[in-house]
DNA sequence: CCTTATGTTCAATGTTTATTGAACTATTGA
DNA sequence: TCAATAGTTCAATAAACATTGAACATAAGG
């Protein structure tokens, strides 16, 4: 398995390649479930979106996310921990990713956005 | 040529089918040129949009535009003159369609938003 | 009428996309 | 050292997408 994967810096975020990123429902969900989860924690495993999908696809959404600059990827042993880049994404785009999961949250039974992941509370 | 096309109900607008269209640089650019003239008008025709493709090319992203919520058309004559659905949009998804908009403001270079769309003054 | 202007629709093309299962890599822990 | 775990990568497939030019429909104006 090859070292931390590469992420574009702030400047090189483009706006259709994160509005792309966030139309497709599954990358959806996983950006929302990764602010939802932002008030106990930062970060979730890979593995805490399986309610999601097969890994294969999973694995092949996160690349998406990690590209496009909506996603952080940090290895450790053999988990990766993903996490929001809010900070870069508020940078270039202020308030756009506030407004999209806000509105994901509006829609959230109709998304199916929590298919399977029961958010779990940090110990 | 049938009459004025179908729009979705204000309820039937989806967040991912918003999304994935406004991820398009040419639908992009269109909503875009919309909501700057609507400080003048909040009506253009079809043909002020020739700068960004061809005529069958962009009946093709007005379809995709009206199909997914964002945009109205109305039949005048052989003209159809388009408008941002802006109440609709504020009411489903408050705040996106501003976000969206700033957010190409500020890329407007880097987009080529107004690649051979000048800005016309009513009159 | 006939012509022109405005858009849409259609068929054809090549590209990108999401999804799947199998193979693979790397790390942990027994 | 061996097995189990966590993710990625690859190849294959089917579906969706953007783009083009030609044909079509409709309305306006001479």
């Amino acid at each position: 398995m090859s070292r931390t994967p590469l992420h574009p810096t702030r400047e090189q975020i483009e706006l259709p390649m994160v509005l792309d990123c966030l139309s497709d429902p599954i990358r959806l969900a996983i950006v929302y479930q990764l602010a939802q989860q932002e008030r106990v924690s930062s970060e979730l495993r890979c593995g805490d979106f399986s309610g999601l999908g097969a890994k294969s696809n999973l694995a092949y959404h996160f690349a998406k996310l990690r590209e496009c600059g909506l996603m952080q990827t940090r290895v450790a042993g053999t988990n990766r921990f993903m996490r929001l880049r809010r900070e870069d994404l508020e940078a270039r785009f202020p308030g756009l990713l506030d407004a999209v999961i806000k509105s994901a949250a509006k829609d959230a039974e109709r998304l199916q956005l929590l298919a399977g992941c029961e958010v779990v509370e940090a110990d």
